[in-house]
DNA sequence: CGTCCACAGGAATGACGGGCGG
DNA sequence: CCGCCCGTCATTCCTGTGGACG
């Protein structure tokens, strides 16, 4: 309308429309979409369906509880089973209801209990009422409702870590109170290690079956992948050798098929943004990358000020010195840092674990090392290359010329060797 | 062989902000 | 809407420690 170039428009379209010959279905490719079929999970499918299977007859079904690392399916085949459950369900009409809740996306205690409500539509308030409160028209509600409930609590270790237990111990004895009703629990965690942090009895109650999904490995993952991508792509845009690559990468982190769809996906981007007729090896190899570089600059740009200033010292000194660091120095040109955008410092004992944070991100290396006479420290190294650093901390303002600034406190060279 | 450096890292406590309950 | 409670960040104080040096 504005009568602007038309020639614009028209390459943003051609681009588009070119494009078109990668991706036939992008969706397919995300990791909450929930596939028709989900290869080498069939064991598992079978054992969940067979421990559910009661609830069709109108029996209480056995609690489960599943663990696994994360993309080895454990969500997707839980819903799988529920969704065919819930159809089943309808055609015996069988009293059953089914409810997924992410606990780590619902977040408090609160906001699990309204959803429970609103699966069995109970109407409860946003807010304005206790935890306890809620619970009780929760469990009302659904004694009246005459119906055997299966309750699903994905990431239940987000829960536990949260709060206290309590809200998974209340469920757990839930079935003493109800007289029409009964309900059955369903915890996933991706923490095998949750199983010491539970109290016990929950932890008896909740595991009365257990269902352990193993990462998959290269060929499994291999097979996932042609699967979906026979929707995702269009015929013949996929080598074979692209997708045995996703594959190996994948298996060769955690067996995590989350991991090799998103490096399909960002593979098929690449190749389409460079207009590419067919997805290669090499598109995989820069979709690695890509997706490590943004996961990196990601990370440090949401870094609260203090740890990326803490970055930035060790930054500096490495950029004057060379390799590693330690402790003591890195605090040095810290405290020179903060003295130049007039901020009081944190304790070293505060920066001691900062450090350790971004050792547990990744982003640098620390090592204990004993230097004998001269103390006990650690020995630090950044991961990250200089350009990225630039990259993810040049749209932070509070930093501003920092990260080009010369610290003038590297006067005594007190650590040379190691 | 004991010493002692330069920190590591646990425990207790305080400051603060945001959400819950009344 | 206000007070209270709870979680998070940070400080303070502390005990622990591997090994070169004397």
């Amino acid at each position: 309308m504005e009568g602007a170039e038309p020639g614009i428009l028209d390459e943003v379209f051609d681009n588009f429309f070119n494009s078109v010959t990668i991706f036939k279905d992008r969706e397919v490719l995300r990791h909450d979409y929930l596939p028709e079929r989900l290869p080498h999970r069939e064991e598992q499918i079978k054992k969940l369906g067979m421990i559910l299977a009661p609830v069709l007859k109108g029996a209480r079904p056995s609690n489960v509880f599943i663990y696994g690392k994360t993309g080895t399916g454990k969500t997707a085949v839980t819903k799988y089973v529920l969704n065919r459950l819930k159809i089943k369900a309808l055609e015996f009409n069988a009293p059953v209801d089914v409810c997924y809740i992410n606990c780590r996306l619902a977040g408090t205690e609160y906001r699990i209990i309204t959803s429970l409500c609103r699966e069995i539509s109970i109407s409860v308030p946003f807010t304005g009422l206790s935890v306890g409160e809620v619970f009780d028209r929760f469990k009302t509600g659904l004694d009246k409702r005459k119906t055997i409930m299966i309750i699903t609590l994905d990431e239940v270790d987000a829960l536990v870590k949260n709060r206290s237990d309590m809200l998974l111990y209340e469920l757990t004895r839930i079935n003493e109170f109800l007289t029409r009703s009964k309900v059955s629990l369903i915890g996933i965690s991706n923490d095998l290690r949750l199983k010491e942090f539970l109290d016990p009895r929950v932890l008896s109650s909740l595991s009365e079956e257990e269902l352990v999904f193993r990462p998959y490995d290269a060929t499994e993952l291999r097979n996932i992948l042609t699967e979906r991508a026979k929707i995702a792509f269009h015929e013949g845009v996929l080598s074979e050798g692209a997708i045995s690559l996703c594959a190996a990468l994948a298996a060769a982190e955690h067996g995590d098929a989350r991991r090799a769809l998103d490096l399909l996906r960002v593979a098929g981007e690449v190749a389409e943004r460079k207009r590419a007729k067919v997805i290669t090896e090499d598109h995989v190899r820069e979709a690695e990358k890509l997706i490590e570089h943004n996961r990196v600059v990601e990370a440090l740009s949401n870094l609260t000020l203090h740890s990326k200033l803490v970055v930035l010292s060790i930054f500096h000194i490495m950029r004057k010195n060379g390799c590693r660091t330690v402790t003591g120095e890195i605090y040095d040109v810290y405290t020179e840092l903060c003295g130049e955008l007039g901020i009081t410092p944190l304790t070293q004992r505060r920066v001691s674990t900062l450090i350790n944070e971004l050792d547990a991100m990744g982003l640098l290396n620390a090592q204990v090392v004993s230097m004998g006479r001269y103390g006990r420290t650690k020995k630090i190294r950044l991961e990250v290359p200089r350009t990225i650093i630039k990259e993810a901390f040049s749209g932070d303002s509070r930093l501003g010329s920092l990260i080009d600034y010369e610290p003038k406190c590297f006067t005594k060279n007190t650590s040379n060797r190691d």
